[in-house]
DNA sequence: AGTTATTATCGTAACTTTACGATCATAAAT
DNA sequence: ATTTATGATCGTAAAGTTACGATAATAACT
């Protein structure tokens, strides 16, 4: 088939499942560092740090705007991207819930 | 293309969003999760913990333990799989090294 | 108005993922 | 030895992803 079982999982998994699936791209996780970097938003520049074009780019853009973890506003000629501060708590939380919920065997497991 | 620009990337950032590969789809979630509760581990007992059929389960426990996520022993007729201590350690540790490196800006950024 | 810069979108090619049924491999049980 | 259970792998179909060039849309500049 292709399409992933949407159904017949929690949201909370659906939703970190989105979340990780935007961290799933080296290119991304790039551009999430380069927003994190500059702090302030950037457009282009992003394009020029990356041995990509500047249509894979904005495709990468704008899967992360889809996935909510980055927001883009129209500044004139360019685009402006920054972090989605709220977004970004929230898959923070979610995957440190997810990760801290570890407990390691005192004996080997397997 | 199709296939991902592995080159050109930094380790950091291959290894990190492979990690999040393994998490990018509701089943894995769900599964770690089984893993994760019921502590010491499991086989076909996820099979039927989820609405999928067993070679997709199977598939997707092969994503994970490429991932470095989980390993599988197998013990007499079953495979028991449970979490690998030092990689989810390790993903746990690189998703927080990311995460918190974020620093909202006092004013609105764009 | 015409040009230029910036970014999104379209079209397309190649590859990957998701999912399932069917089959195979292995080990336990009879 | 044959059956049975468990799980991996194969084959395949449908859908999604990645990447690029080309084109379109918009806003600033001349």
């Amino acid at each position: 088939m292709g399409a992933s079982k949407t159904a017949a999982f929690t949201d909370t998994d659906i939703h970190l499942a989105k979340y990780a699936k935007a961290l799933a791209h080296p290119a991304r996780v790039a551009i999430l560092r380069i927003l994190l970097e500059r702090r302030a938003c950037i457009c282009g520049d992003i394009v020029e740090e990356l041995p990509l074009s500047q249509s894979t780019v904005s495709q990468h853009l704008k899967e992360l705007k889809e996935a909510g973890l980055i927001q883009g506003d129209i500044d004139g000629k360019k685009v402006c991207y920054c972090i989605d501060a709220r977004a970004w708590k929230q898959a923070q939380q979610m995957l440190h819930v997810l990760f801290s919920d570890y407990k390691p065997c005192d004996t080997n497991c397997c």
